[in-house]
DNA sequence: GCGACAG
DNA sequence: ATCTTGTCGC
């Protein structure tokens, strides 16, 4: 797919902060989708050669059956470190690279990190779906900003996450008794159908298939095929 | 000033 | 993110 840059990546913090408050107006958190979804990509960044270089790994599969129909990666030289609050100005420029030689163009593209559950209300999913305009969903491992109520056990349960008064994203449990995980839009989306997507993407574990299958091929990167077990 | 802090 | 085996528990 073609991607239209929108500005530099080698910035000072200064600026970093600049180019979110700046672009962070431009984001949607109303559904923009197209009407009815056929693709969702996950994406899983990976770092070598002691964190100097960036891997970027994107999976674009069907939708609703998850079928993986393409997959990319790409590297490039790590030029931003990471700093709580500007992950996606370390790790957006290699995702651009993948997304780049895809031929399939997503309908929606599901995140590793905040969509507006973050200080600025401008995660890496925020920043990844204004660049490439494509509705985007933050799904994060852990809190970056916000609290919320206690949450049942059970898969599908979820809570409404509050950063200074606002609800920014939710708390979902994807499995039963299993650790949940942070929805929030990131563009294009309102947080009840991104956590619908989030929940309709995960069917077995935690984390939904298209990040995991993203994961698994950037693991199995230049190494001997193995069977499956 | 003192903590918190996506990957 | 990454360094890394076995092990505890449902």
């Amino acid at each position: 797919m073609k991607i239209n840059q929108r500005h530099e990546w080698s910035l000072s913090t200064e600026q970093a902060i600049a180019i979110q408050e700046q672009l962070s107006g431009e984001v949607i958190t109303d559904d923009e989708l197209k009407p009815n979804i056929e693709y969702v990509a996950g994406v899983d960044m990976g770092f070598e050669e002691n964190g100097a270089v960036s891997r970027a790994a994107v999976a674009v599969l069907s939708y609703p059956d998850l079928q993986v129909v393409e997959t990319s990666i790409a590297y490039r030289p790590t030029a931003f470190p990471y700093i709580p609050g500007f992950l996606s100005f370390r790790e957006v420029p290699a995702v651009l690279d993948a997304l780049e030689k895809l031929q399939i163009t997503p309908d929606i593209i599901l995140c590793d990190g905040q969509g507006i559950a973050h200080p600025r209300r401008f995660g890496i999913a925020c920043h990844l779906g204004v660049i490439v305009d494509i509705p985007t969903i933050g799904v994060a491992k852990s809190l970056l900003v916000g609290k919320h109520q206690p949450l049942a056990d059970v898969k599908g349960s979820w809570q409404p996450l509050i950063y200074k008064k606002q609800t920014v994203g939710a708390v979902v449990r994807t499995r039963t008794g299993v650790k949940p995980v942070y929805v929030s839009p990131g563009h294009r989306i309102s947080l009840p159908t991104a956590i619908d997507y989030a929940l309709c993407c995960t069917t077995k574990y935690r984390l939904p298939e298209t990040t995991r299958i993203a994961d698994r091929i950037a693991s199995a990167r230049g190494e001997v095929s193995i069977v499956e077990s």
